[in-house]
DNA sequence: ACTCTATGTCAAGTATTTTTTACATCAAAA
DNA sequence: TTTTGATGTAAAAAATACTTGACATAGAGT
């Protein structure tokens, strides 16, 4: 129910490697494709392990690909 | 079951900021302490969205407290 | 000895993330 | 026009994160 406080690029990084698919990019970090939509639709944020492993297939610091807006 | 690959010094940097205690963490983050105690034991890794709260009120980056070791 | 405070354990419940399966749409290509 | 690949929607089930509450221990202070 919480909005979360964090929101991503994912998108725009799978578009910017070669515009990956959203298949390719799930089947990497080894989650199923619904998992990426919902991540790139804000759905929810994903586990710090998921994160983790989505910057490190596109070779960028996590927070680069996720981004924090502290409530107050 | 699926070991994480995330590490955290959730504790060490309780420690370093005035022995903050888990109850005082917990409640800072909106969590309960039985959430802190199971971080700090590697018992599961937070949600992304846990991981951004602990590093804003440590005043670290994400990367400070979680580190992340690839399978390969 | 008694009382606090901080930490830890265990178990059962709720909430959120992730999977599975199935179907819809649209653009590009054959 | 028919097929194919990429994206989207929906809904139930499975897995994992998080809560609640109760009790155990150890150390510091009174």
């Amino acid at each position: 129910m919480g909005k979360s406080n964090v929101s991503n690029n994912i998108r725009k990084l799978r578009f910017n490697h070669d515009e990956m698919t959203q298949q390719e990019l799930a089947k990497q970090v080894g989650v199923t494709r619904q998992t990426i939509i919902a991540m790139e639709q804000g759905k929810y944020s994903p586990s710090l392990d998921l994160a983790f492993r989505i910057a490190h297939i596109f070779a960028v610091p996590l927070e680069e690909v996720f981004s924090y807006e502290p409530e107050d």
